[in-house]
DNA sequence: GCGTTTCTGTTATGAGATAACATCACGGAC
DNA sequence: GTCCGTGATGTTATCTCATAACAGAAACGC
């Protein structure tokens, strides 16, 4: 994350077992929902897991080889696209940077709202009221609402007590 | 707007008299803020309240000179950039565009949320109570937030009934 | 096996945004 | 009025983000 600050800020991805078993169960969540979990798939899905905070396309595209070879756009976009479908990736429109679902048994593409620390990039996904109150607002207005971006910035607490 | 239907959309944006009075009142508040309504500032804000719909960059770049002359990107950014800071402008993240706020006696840079019909592009400013209630949530995580973007998606009444 | 569908690899391009720097207008000091 | 500091603009170039289009490979159902 591009910090705003100069103090040092821990990261909370996953790996090892961790990462393994968040895999497989991610896969066979796919495999239950009919659909294949291929390479790329898992590689992106691995990537944004292991790093646990909100990713830009083109850092997983720089990473996505074990090699330290680049992917080409189209791959990590499709595997984006594909991720997000399945509810299992989240795109943060305000700083155009993708993070895992931190849901556990989401089975498809759901609401989300973020609340995004700016400084160290600690990202954490909350189903709180707040689609139901601009679903709600929405309807008041006569729109039927299908979607919503819900994104809070600011300072996480250790970042505040840093600061 | 670019339009998932088939249907005809009525726009309603701003225009002779009325469009005159609303640059008139955004250049008084600028000027009792301490800054300038310069040329740009004034056309990048005028096409905005002509056209009453989230606009993109690139848009308004093309119809910026008023002989059909297209402005270079840094002259509408930075338009852009200050319309905000004066709570003239909103960017509208999920879609990379900008509309013209839609409220009257604001100050400065204010919170907003939006309501976009994805099918005519009429967009609402709203400023009901989703901001609180994820500040709210924000501050029982322990983050303090500082700005946040709300923007739902679906169909306006008409647009429903038309579908 | 064989056709169909889906996914992948690859090339190229479109769309969104900003860095850097020279030049120009404004406003106050003198 | 002239000087000068500040802020805005014009201009060039570049950077980041995302998708179109198409050929080839893999999986699937029969
Ligand atoms: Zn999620
Ligand atoms: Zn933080
Ligand atoms: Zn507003
Ligand atoms: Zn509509």
């Amino acid at each position: 994350m591009n910090a705003v600050c100069d103090h040092d800020h821990l990261h909370s991805g996953l790996d090892g077992a961790r990462l393994d078993r968040a895999l497989s169960e991610a896969e066979a969540r796919v495999v239950s929902a009919g659909e294949r979990m291929t390479p790329p798939r898992r590689r992106v899905l691995s990537l944004l897991l292991e790093s646990g905070e909100p990713v830009k396309a083109y850092d997983l595209i720089a990473r996505f080889g074990e090699d330290g070879q680049a992917a080409k756009p189209p791959t990590v976009y499709r595997a984006l696209e594909f991720l997000e479908r399945h509810g299992m990736a989240h795109r943060i429109a305000s700083i155009s940077a993708y993070v895992a679902c931190a849901g556990q048994e989401v089975g498809g593409s759901h609401a989300a709202a973020f609340l995004i620390c700016d400084c160290c990039g600690v990202t954490r996904e909350i189903d709180g009221p707040g689609q139901d109150v601009i679903a709600a607002a929405g309807a008041a207005a006569g729109y039927a609402i299908a979607r919503t971006t819900i994104e809070a910035h600011g300072l996480c607490a250790a970042c505040r007590d840093a600061a």
